[in-house]
RNA sequence: GGACGGGUGGCCGAGCGGCUAAUGGCAGCAGACUGUAAAUCUGCCGCCCCUUGCGGGCUACGGAGGUUCGAAUCCUCCCCCGUCCA
């Protein structure tokens, strides 16, 4: 990226301007850069990261992306952490609620953090700080003054809590101060530019407010475009589930952006790679015309993110499992491999009874589909098989967060074993053999230890 | 401080003495179809136990009591939210 450091101002716009939702304002921005060039000062860039979520997914990167575009010219990224704003809790949104957070648990997270953001960021030209650096020290007085500087008519214009207040849903006092508190961080980090998704125009903007009243000049506000989530529903989040997390292993990414619609894929695309709008606009356009497959397309795209969060040659191999695993039918490379040794066997050991109709002994029924077979074969492999709960057994795999909705799974036909639809609630099984099982998408291998055996 | 309205499953939202683990929508899960896309169709969608069963138990309609054979539904007190008045 050396070569970019050399663009014209225009270009730099140019670079800068992509994939951005807003910009307050351009002209502003042009000026400041060019103020930069010429005192030779790299501008200061903020984003503030919330540090309750542990992980970060894709919906951060594309914040983290624009940093690096900064970066790319030579700027700094200010990676906030918003330690003590996260007691408010942003309430965009309506719960008002947040669970108050430990210091050790922020501090945990914001750990888990840096070790993640260097995946896109440059190390060098980053600060990491927390806010709680100059948010803690206020008095109540610092406190009184910081709000004195802007009304609550203005503060209502931002339009949850203006939705909020007109439906009549609770507002808390504090809630109103986490764009004060937010504005005060740029004060105190003298930003020369804030960066934000869309839903955060107004904190941001609040900031250029308070800058001015403390005499600095008011940041420049951009916006980057909220990520969906792989439904397509909600913004990307790891609390509703729909994430790719920037840490998951490639095959399980690759997996979840062929899940995406065909829809999506073109903001993906947007918004998580370098691709420009005129090569997106192209590819839309040859798959309208039936030249490209949108599948194609989409694992394309698998590739792209693969190769960004870990490497290109895991980005192939990810890609040939979906192919082999998903559109072949065929077995993941890996499965996970789960014990149970012999005294938890036991406990999963269903009891057989007779039912009415099988009064006589098995042994009179050698037609009997359930019951002789299994002798016959038993006693041709010389082995004393033993009825376990197949519910069970499959909630202790891990493939079903509860016995009842295992059984639920079961009796939708979503359960294989070893290659079987298993409908029945009891599986016969040797001790110490290993089964293949799999649930929906998911397949485990379970070693079963020796029920006999002493241990 | 006063008057009134309201708190139901992940969310929204019905129900207002038994047939209600609780209509419906969204989200979710599984199956069929397919490109693990969309659309569509089907089933499921509190936990646990008994191998199956229109099976049994437990927990659930803000909280605690009460009335009743029986309560999400009625009564009392409390907590919380909102609106209007002060």
């Amino acid at each position: 990226m050396e070569s970019v450091t050399a663009l014209s101002i225009d270009e730099q716009l140019t670079y800068l301007k992509k994939g951005l939702a807003e910009l307050i304002r351009e002209e502003d921005l042009r000026e400041r850069l060019v103020q930069a060039k010429k005192e030779g000062r790299p501008l200061r860039v903020k984003a503030g990261f919330d540090p309750t979520a542990p992980d970060l997914h894709l919906g951060h990167t594309v914040l983290l992306r624009k940093m690096k575009h900064f970066q790319d010219l030579g700027h700094t990224a200010i990676f906030l952490i918003g330690e003590t704003t996260a007691i408010i809790g942003d309430p965009s949104g309506r719960n008002v609620t947040r669970p108050p957070m430990t210091r050790e648990q922020i501090l945990a997270n914001a750990e888990t953090y840096k070790a993640q953001v260097f995946k896109i960021l440059d190390r060098e030209k980053t600060e990491v700080r927390f806010n709680s650096e100059w948010l803690e020290p206020l008095g109540f007085y610092d406190v009184i003054r910081l709000t004195s500087h802007y009304t609550v008519a203005r503060i209502l214009e931002r339009d949850d809590f203006a939705k909020r207040y007109k439906e009549g849903t609770p507002i808390a006092v504090h809630e109103l101060l986490y764009p004060l508190a937010q504005a005060y961080d740029s004060v105190m980090l003298k930003c020369d530019v804030e960066l934000g998704g869309t839903d955060q125009k107004f904190n941001l903007l609040v900031g250029r407010e308070i800058q001015k009243d403390f005499g600095q000049p008011p940041q420049i506000v951009a916006t980057v475009p909220i990520l969906e989530g792989i439904n397509g529903v909600e913004k990307m989040s790891k609390s509703l589930g729909n994430y790719i997390g920037i840490t998951e292993p490639p095959e399980v990414m690759f997996r979840k952006v062929m899940q995406i619609s065909d829809e999506l894929m073109y903001s993906y695309y947007e918004l998580l790679t370098d691709r420009s709008l005129g090569e997106i606009g192209a590819m839309k356009r040859r798959i309208a015309a039936g030249e490209l497959h949108p599948m194609q397309a989409k694992m394309e795209l698998g590739r792209i993110i693969v190769t960004d969060f870990h490497s290109a040659a895991e980005a192939v191999q990810a890609e040939e499992e979906f192919t082999r695993v998903v559109r072949q039918g065929e077995k993941p490379a890996e499965i996970t491999e789960v014990r149970i040794d012999g005294p938890e066997l036991r406990g999963l050991t269903a009891e057989i009874r007779p039912s009415p109709e099988d009064a006589h002994p098995i042994e009179q029924l050698p037609g009997s589909p359930t019951g002789s077979n299994q002798d016959e074969i038993r006693a041709a492999a010389g082995l004393k098989q033993i009825p376990i709960h197949t519910d069970k057994l499959i909630a202790r795999a891990g493939l079903a967060p509860s016995v009842s909705e295992a059984a639920r799974k079961r009796k939708a036909g979503a359960v294989l074993c070893d290659d079987k639809k298993q409908m029945d609630p009891v599986l016969w099984v040797d001790p110490g053999q290993s089964i293949l099982i799999k649930v929906g998408k998911n397949w485990r291998r379970v070693i079963l230890g020796d029920a006999h055996g002493p241990q």
